[in-house]
DNA sequence: ATTTATAATT
DNA sequence: CTTTTTTTTT
């Protein structure tokens, strides 16, 4: 009755910011969150997931002002089915073929520095990061 | 670089053990993670996604013998993308339309009671449940 | 160190 | 209190 998700990665463009009919700001990116391993044949693979995140209300505005492609995040939040189904929304690419992807609505947006390093000069892992600010997690 | 995801729901279904090619157990079910929430024009909306979930090794077998339909789980793990896409892999349904679905290789599985209680009278909410046992956290 | 491309939440 | 869809990972 319940999840939750956090990714950690970097944004692969600039966000944008829209309006929704109410007024509210919106603003969406996409975040690239990849592992490296080393499969069983000795082959060394990279997987990337990419995540559209959308963000809403004053962290919108936040994230359209500070963020840009490149900028390293955590994000926690939720992820958004189709509610028809359950399962990610389907929708038609230009060349008519079926595209999905992992949508997100984020609850927090932390911004972290580009290399690897906080003002304090190492990332909190996960665990320490989680207990962070819900609210307005933003370090300005 | 890095990404996990929590969820607490309800198998829809018994759970089905297979075995990969290397002999390695494999058990899958589908879990359901409902939220109700009021919309702003007042309507309550249940809204329900469903998981496809993986589990591997001496974990397959545990929830394969110890799982049915309607069992409560709390799944920690990974979201599994289309390798080609980095976004959730396209399958084609029976009628020839378009699916998706949220998969997830579980990394733990914890077992929960039936009606919102465990054996000690009150589920663990997900911020103390997140900190228990990583590698075979079954209470048995 | 980063695509592709839809529409709008509580 | 549950569902539709395939195949197999590190």
């Amino acid at each position: 009755m319940y999840h939750k998700i956090i990714i950690v990665g970097y944004l692969g463009r600039d966000p944008e910011m829209r309006y929704a009919p109410n007024g509210q700001p919106v603003t969406s990116f996409s975040v690239a969150s990849s592992r490296r391993y080393t499969a069983g044949d000795g082959q060394v693979v990279d997987e990337t997931i990419w995540f559209r995140i959308n963000v809403w209300g004053k962290q919108a505005e936040l994230c359209n002002q500070f963020l840009s492609k490149g900028r390293r995040v955590l994000v926690e939040g939720t992820l958004i089915p189709d509610t028809a189904t359950g399962s990610p929304r389907i929708f038609q690419r230009r060349d008519g073929t079926a595209g999905a992807s992992f949508e997100v609505r984020a609850t927090t947006v932390r911004f972290l520095d580009r290399k690897g390093e906080t003002a304090e000069g190492v990332i909190p892992d996960i665990e320490t990061a989680e207990g962070l600010s819900d609210e307005e997690g933003i370090p300005f």
